[in-house]
This record gives C-alpha cells, sequence and structure tokens, in this order.
DNA sequence: CCCGCTGTTTCAATAAGCGGAACCATGTTC
DNA sequence: GAACATGGTTCCGCTTATTGAAACAGCGGG
C-alpha cells in the first residue's frame, strides 16, 4: 500500500526482490570547507578547481529546493544568486532541455522538473540501508506511536531518507532530503558524537550556525554533551533545530565501527518530553539490531 | 503509515492541506544531438543557445539515472558519454561539492547524493495533481486488486510519479520517475491519443522506438488505434512497453479540456487479460472525478 | 616487482559562458 | 486604450572558464 516505496519496475512475485547483493555504501568526505547556506550574494571564493559553471546551474537547482515558492522566474534567480539574468536564462534552458526544470508556458516561470524524481528515486533504491531499516522503523513507530526517521550522512551534513509516521492526529514529518548541520538536532548530534575525533574536531573548529533559539553553538558545552551521548548511547533535543519538536537518537555502526546511519523518534517537543527514556530504551533495541545485521560487534568503545 | 509520502516538515494537526490553484504543465522539447564540436558556434537555426557545459553535466546526472550500476567511474562515465575525462572529472567535482553526487572513496567511484533526494521530494510535493489523485488511485488499487499508476507528461515523454499496489504476492510495480516515450504502452498511448491532433503529429513524426516485441512502431497502425482510444475513452497495452505487463489507462482532463495526467491500472499480462474491461470501468469513473475535479465538462469531444 | 588500469592534476589554446543592453511580450496604470 | 512597468528572451564583443592530451599517482594483479 506504500506510495513511493517501490523503486524497481517489474512483476515482482516475491515481495521483495533478492536482486544482486550489494555492498554497503560507506561515504566519507574530507570537505573542511563550511559552505554558507542559501546565501545570496558573490560567491567568488570557492577556492576550487571545479567547473563553476556547473556549481552555479547546481546552485540554481538548490535554490529550487530550498525555496519557498514551487515556481522562480528568471530575475528572481538571478537576483537570489547574483547571477545575470542571461546566464540564469541560459542554464534554465540547459536544464530544461534535460526535463530537470519545467517552464510553465503561462507564469513564464520555471519549476522541477520530473526527472529529478527519477534521481531521487533512484538514489533511494540503491541506499541499501534504507531498505534494511524500512521495517525496523515501522516497528519503531509502532511502539512509540512517534515518528520514527532515518538519516544518513553526506560530507559536514545530515540528511533524512525516510521515515515512518504514526496514525494519530498531532505528530512530526520531516523533510526528505533536505540537508541540516551536524551539531543542531538529536539525529545531528548521534552522529557527530560517534565520528572519529579528527572529524568532530574538524567539524567544531567550523561555524555553528544558530538553527533554532535552542541550538547548542558553544562548542565547550557541545563536547561535553558529545561525551555524554557517547557514554549512554543515544542523544536527545528539545527544539534545537525544530522549534516545538523533541526527539531521542541513535547511530548504526557498521562491520568498523563507523556510524553509517542515525534512527530516531521524533514528535511534538511537548509530548516527547515525557517519553524520552521510554522512546531511547525502543530506540537502542532497533539500532542494537541494525548494527548487528551490519556486522558491527559492539566492543569496548565507550571513551 | 505511509513512509515517503509527508513532505512538509511541520508538527501537522490537520490530516492534510487542501492545496492551492492547480497549473497546467504543458512543454515543447526539442532533443537535438550535440555532440560535435566543430561547428558549436551560434548556431540560431536549431534554436539550440542553451548552456553546453550544463547540458554535458547533466547528462552525466542521466547516465547515472539510467545506468545499472550504482557507482561509475570516471573513465567509464567518460567513454559512455564521449567526454574527455578530465572534463568528467571536474563536473564530477562540482556535482560532490553540491552534494549532488557522492564519492565513495574505496571504489573511487561516484554514485547519486542525497540531495537529489530532496530536490524529487520537492518535485512530488509541488505536484498538486498527485495529492490530488492519490485517494483515486488507492481506491482504483483496491477495486481492481492491481497496481493503479499516475502519470504526469514531461515533453515528448511521461513520467510515473505515483502508484499504488495491491496486497497479494504477484503484482506489477512499476519505476516512479523514469521517463517512457508516448506510443507504448496504456497510459502513453491515453496520452498520446488526447493531445492536439499538430502535437499527435510532432510526435509521430519522429522516430518511434522498439520498446519492447509487441510496441507498435507502425504509424498507420498507431493512428488507428489512437482513433479507437478516443472513441471508447481509454487505452489499452498487453506487453507493449514492459514485457509480461498488461494495462489500461486513460487520462484526466482540466478546464481546457488538454490531459494533465494518466490513470492506469497495471498487472502481470496473463491475469490482466482477463480483466481488462472490469478495470477500464472503474478506471473510467475514478478519471472522470479527478477531471470534474478540475473543472471539465465533458463536452462534444468524440471525433 | 613491474605492468596495466583508473583517477587526478597540469597547461596552453580556444571555445564557451558572461554580462550589459537591446528587444519583446504581458499586464498594469491612468 | 496608450503609455508605462515588469520580467523573459536574444544579441554580441570580451574574457574567462573549460577543454583535451598528456603527464602523474595509486592500486591490484600477474
Amino acid at each position: 500500500m506504500t506510495a513511493v516505496g517501490a523503486l524497481l519496475e517489474s512483476v515482482v512475485v516475491a515481495p521483495a526482490r533478492p536482486g544482486a547483493a550489494t555492498t554497503g555504501s560507506n561515504l566519507r568526505e574530507r570537505h573542511g570547507k563550511a559552505r554558507i547556506p542559501n546565501m545570496a550574494g558573490q560567491n567568488a571564493e570557492t577556492g576550487n578547481n571545479s567547473a563553476s559553471t556547473v556549481e552555479r546551474a547546481a546552485d540554481i537547482l538548490l535554490l529550487f529546493a530550498s525555496s519557498s515558492s514551487p515556481q522562480l522566474g528568471v530575475t528572481e534567480i538571478a537576483t537570489a544568486l547574483g547571477m545575470s539574468k542571461s546566464a540564469v536564462h541560459r542554464i534554465l534552458l540547459s536544464f530544461r532541455n534535460k526535463n530537470l526544470l519545467e517552464l510553465d508556458p503561462d507564469s513564464r516561470k520555471y519549476s522541477l522538473g520530473p526527472t529529478l524524481l527519477g534521481l531521487g528515486a533512484k538514489y533511494l533504491g540503491q541506499l541499501d540501508i534504507r531498505r534494511m531499516a524500512a521495517p525496523e522503523l515501522t516497528a519503531l513507530s509502532r511502539m512509540t506511536n512517534e515518528t520514527a526517521t532515518l538519516s544518513v550522512r553526506s560530507g559536514d551534513q545530515r540528511v533524512y531518507v525516510d521515515q515512518v509516521t504514526p496514525d494519530r492526529e498531532v505528530l512530526m514529518s520531516v523533510q526528505l532530503g533536505m540537508a541540516h548541520p551536524l551539531h543542531a538536532g538529536a539525529s545531528s548530534k548521534a552522529f557527530l558524537a560517534f565520528l572519529p575525533p579528527d572529524e568532530i574536531d574538524g567539524y567544531l573548529s567550523g561555524t555553528l550556525h544558530q538553527v533554532t533559539s535552542r541550538t547548542v553553538t558553544d562548542v565547550r558545552k557541545l563536547r561535553r554533551e558529545l561525551v555524554t551521548i557517547r557514554q549512554r548511547g543515544w542523544a536527545q533535543s528539545l527544539g534545537e533545530r525544530q522549534a516545538g519538536a523533541g526527539s531521542v537518537a541513535a547511530p548504526v555502526f557498521d562491520a568498523r565501527g563507523v556510524p553509517v546511519a542515525v534512527v530516531s523518534v521524533c514528535g511534538p517537543a511537548e509530548r516527547m518530553a515525557g517519553e524520552i527514556d521510554d522512546c531511547a530504551g525502543h530506540l537502542l533495541v532497533c539500532t542494537g539490531r541494525l548494527s548487528a545485521q551490519l556486522g558491527y560487534h559492539a566492543a569496548g568503545n565507550v571513551g
């Protein structure tokens, strides 16, 4: 009954497709350079040997992703990104040729195209952690009667890749695919706490953006909290990333002990406040099973 | 309980929010093949004043979407697209900076990045037809006990944007987001049949690719079938796009009488063969309701 | 250990994208 | 309804970013 779950086109005989056994996808990055997210103005200081035109084109796509209005005009984009109208127009035309963007001939504005759906679906389909975690998320959501989410890391950021919401009126729902910093919210902190020490240092040496009024941006305070998280194995947050929301989160480790994903239970802050311990218990059982599936044998890693 | 359905991050109190006004998206495309860099100057005649670098970058993304293996290497991409390794590498670096692609440091290969998930989710979220049709798809799938799908048009192609699968062992599942030609399969033919005559002519004057052994590529035969489809209001296919699959499909019209989407019922070919008339009945009720919601008043359009 | 394969970097040539301004097409105002 | 305003599209010289070949670096297999 799921809507967007199925991804492989085929006449399926068994409920799941046995398929080729893909190895676990581990992602690692070493980008020390922190980008200022969605800021307008000049981005002259990239300093890389990459293709600036392509990056600017990508920025246009990302602008659509972060914009509140689904349709954007040429000048709108140009001013937002500090580009000239002609450059924007040329890039938009290219994307349009590839069906990555669409043009509404009436309003003369552009919007995201269906090909992006294909790319996103493809990405999800090859995320084996997601497949593996799906039943766990369902069970976790049912037991806690709250939303269960799954996140993966992408460089200095974290991205929700799945969620299962409970069957009740007031609930929390996260936006899949959008990137969040590694220091705000339970899921992020759960990731950060279990990274290798040098990566933690690298991240903490950057700017810690104040996402909400409760976001912890003091490095020393955050470091103390990371120690706590490592000791007890899970992180919590009340409104640190999303005002009014609360959550508990714990990482999933692969065989090498690297955190490859984070599972969280989240809901409205007032409700979550009284459920934290209960949720954390269920959560750890869930992540423990997943880590075991990935070949992780819990060792003395508490430090 | 849906996994990827929710898209807006918020603490939701009401189950769903009624969307804003609908905008019919019509677009026209021209697929030129620009490969030879010799006469790469300004070709005013072909109407190609777009950014070739960006298009080539987009081609790389699309290659990932259509490739069977989730990871691609630099030379692999370069040879597949006829580009130089350095160009590919630079573009890959740009995409990596934007988290549109990821690099597996072990295998030194690239794969799709999580930002694409965000873009795809965003696209789905702003497709109001999808929201509107979702309950209809669910009902249709339940009544027919087969898979119900929703497609939209994108240039000369058609894209699945949603599906609801029945609760049984043997079923059909389509791949969301991937583009299909307008002449193969019931959903495609249902679109094609109700386009304006000049657009039909334009499409039929192009090459009709033989997708499966049963794909109709003879223009005259196809034209006859389009007449039939227009007369009875729905299209059928047995293995024309996907071997072993069968389906019936009918369009959804907006207030102007333009087909904005297509709903289909599909399943394994043997089973569908005996269910076609029954499914078509349910299907037409469903699409009729949707068209009515869009302000379409059935007129004497049979011809 | 060396060879072959693949990803990364370098560098000069130049093709390609850039921006400003002119050009249209809408729809808004008076 | 004409003049105006707004925003998309096109044109064109300038210059910069991109390109391709070749050199370099890592890695795995023979």
